[in-house]
DNA sequence: CGGAATCCGGAGGGATACTG
DNA sequence: CAGTATCCCTCCGGATTCCG
């Protein structure tokens, strides 16, 4: 296809950088956190297991900037942040479970075919 | 969904790994290019703009390892060695495509949201 | 032609401490 | 609680050179 291939035209550059984007290591895993509708800072952050305030913040600043998540913040005590996918954002949502799907049935004739990789050149 | 998600278990490792693995700069772009059948090395790096030896070599060998692409080298003079996807590998294509078509079609309007946010900061 | 090996700068990202 | 600010270090990946 096209769509991933063609090198010339802005039209790839810019998909390629999206693709660049969304690939870094949390992106793709707090848009599956969202999936659920909204939810607050400190929820996202215990169920992404393993990443860093700095990490969270900057992923979620990113993907609002892009229109990807809304962010409201309510001025209470204490404070509640809730971040939610837009509507632009849930249109991510069909292929990035289609990706994940992929990746889950793929995973063990993967891991396979590389343990069966690694014996051959180990040898 | 919980593929995406769930922070337990070693499925869930997995799955983050591969999406890990496949989200880096080159992978997703160089199996696009596979899409259309056994192509060889010096044709593929024209094939995929901006791309050096090291990381087009290094790709593919990660790519041939996990079993998605197989490589056959002809001993002619000069060399020709030839990749393509297996079996396992083409079934990466549809969610590949998927999110390709997604990024291509979303892109200006991520674009749009970005400018306004840019805007909206900048002031 | 199709790599492998080496060098190297800079971005990515973790840990920690501080603020409103 | 929800961030921000800093430090610091790993390792990704580009440029270059060498080999079969």
């Amino acid at each position: 296809m096209d769509d991933i291939c063609s090198g010339e035209g802005d039209d790839g550059r810019v998909v390629r950088d999206l693709l660049e984007h969304l690939g870094d290591k949390w992106t793709l895993l707090v848009v599956g956190m969202l999936e659920g509708g909204a939810i607050r800072y400190s929820e996202l952050k215990n169920r992404v297991p393993g990443i860093s305030q700095r990490m969270l913040t900057l992923t979620l600043k990113k993907l609002e900037r892009d229109g990807l998540v809304s962010r409201e913040s309510f001025p209470e005590i204490p404070p509640r942040v809730e971040y939610e996918l837009t509507p632009l954002g849930h249109t991510l949502l069909p292929p990035a479970i289609a990706f994940a799907a992929w990746a889950h049935d793929s995973s063990a004739e993967i891991l396979a075919r590389r343990a069966e990789f690694d014996a051959r050149v180990t040898r």
